[in-house]
DNA sequence: GTCCATTAATAGGAAGTCCTACTATTTTGG
DNA sequence: CCAAAATAGTAGGACTTCCTATTAATGGAC
């Protein structure tokens, strides 16, 4: 799940990353940060530790949510579809409005919805008014699932993101500046 | 690149997404929050809405990243394997110390140098103290290509995330303190 | 009213992530 | 001391993302 990583993580040789063996007792982006003040780069510090550690939480909460919801037997990248289907009032969507919707390339949407059709949790058809089009809709075991996932979804992650509700919604208001800045809303 | 998504985006049908030709007027995470609400999963909503930020966010500043290294031939994961050894004393480290460093699967690892040694920026070698173990070591070429890079991210990103520098401090702090309880460090 | 440009979706390919399985060493335990 | 367990790395596969190119259909310009 493009998921990326971190800048120069663990200090000591022996760190055993998953398993957690060995916790350390600073943070290494904290490290990183130093380092790129040694080297001169001061201006640029603040923003390498913030956007690594964007990339490094990024990683830690996806792997979660893909760990909920893999005994359901779909990706991250699927129930994003399925939950737009879900939300939507027909139940069904054009692809190329799907791919608006979550920000992704057409062939990314392509791909996954290839992946639902084979598991029979949405069908495909023609757009009536443009041939060109592809309707994407729930079948009936779509929306069971979707509804499952969510209910995963909400218990194990959502409603336990380990951070107390203050920090939830500074996250997601400085979140919300950034993707302004960048143009994304 | 590795990017993954958010959840629910654009709300208006004919929203081009990177073009940018339709400015949404809201936030469309906003919006699926309060379908969250709505829909009697209120104890959820706010994780709901951080997560999709932290993920849309993510996607943002990889691409940026990423379109910053491209011209130098390098991707994200790769630039972070180079400074990795840039920043050790001897330039080169084991196989098994990158990977805990940069918190990803072995495997991941293994790609990545494969990379970098086809394109002469590092080379493999036997420890000589463990015949198992294989220490990557920068080139020349290598150690010039991660200055390079590091000027370019500087200049490009790090130092002009498009955030003030209070949002950068509470991001990196709001993480530190997510990244903490999830046993990170 | 036809011809051309635009648009919707897909195909194929590169790259990243992870997982499981396997090989080759090293270390440990009886 | 030698067999069994642990460790380092790699191979192959599944999945996601993106990119470029292609096909089919729509719509605008003259």
């Amino acid at each position: 799940m493009d998921v990326n990583v971190s800048l120069l993580y663990p200090d000591s040789m022996t760190a055993e990353p998953r398993a957690g063996a060995t916790r350390l007792t600073f943070d290494p982006i904290d490290a990183a940060r130093a380092q790129w003040v040694e080297n001169g780069w001061a201006g640029a510090a603040d923003g390498m530790a913030a956007i690594t550690s964007l990339m490094r939480a990024h990683q830690i909460v996806l792997a979660r949510v893909e760990a909920t919801l893999r005994p359901l037997g779909v990706t991250f990248a699927r129930y994003e579809v399925l939950m737009l289907l879900w939300f939507s009032s027909r139940g069904s969507l054009p692809m190329k409005v799907i791919a608006a919707r979550l920000q992704v390339h057409p062939t990314s949407v392509t791909n996954a919805v290839d992946r639902l059709e084979d598991a029979g949790l949405v069908t495909r058809s023609t757009h009536p008014d443009d041939r060109r089009a592809v309707i994407v809709a729930l079948t009936r075991s779509g929306r069971e699932l979707a509804e499952r996932a969510t209910a995963a979804l909400n218990a194990d992650v959502f409603e336990r993101p380990d951070l107390p509700d203050d920090d939830l919604r500074d996250l997601f208001d400085v979140l919300s500046r950034l993707r302004r800045s960048a143009g994304d809303f």
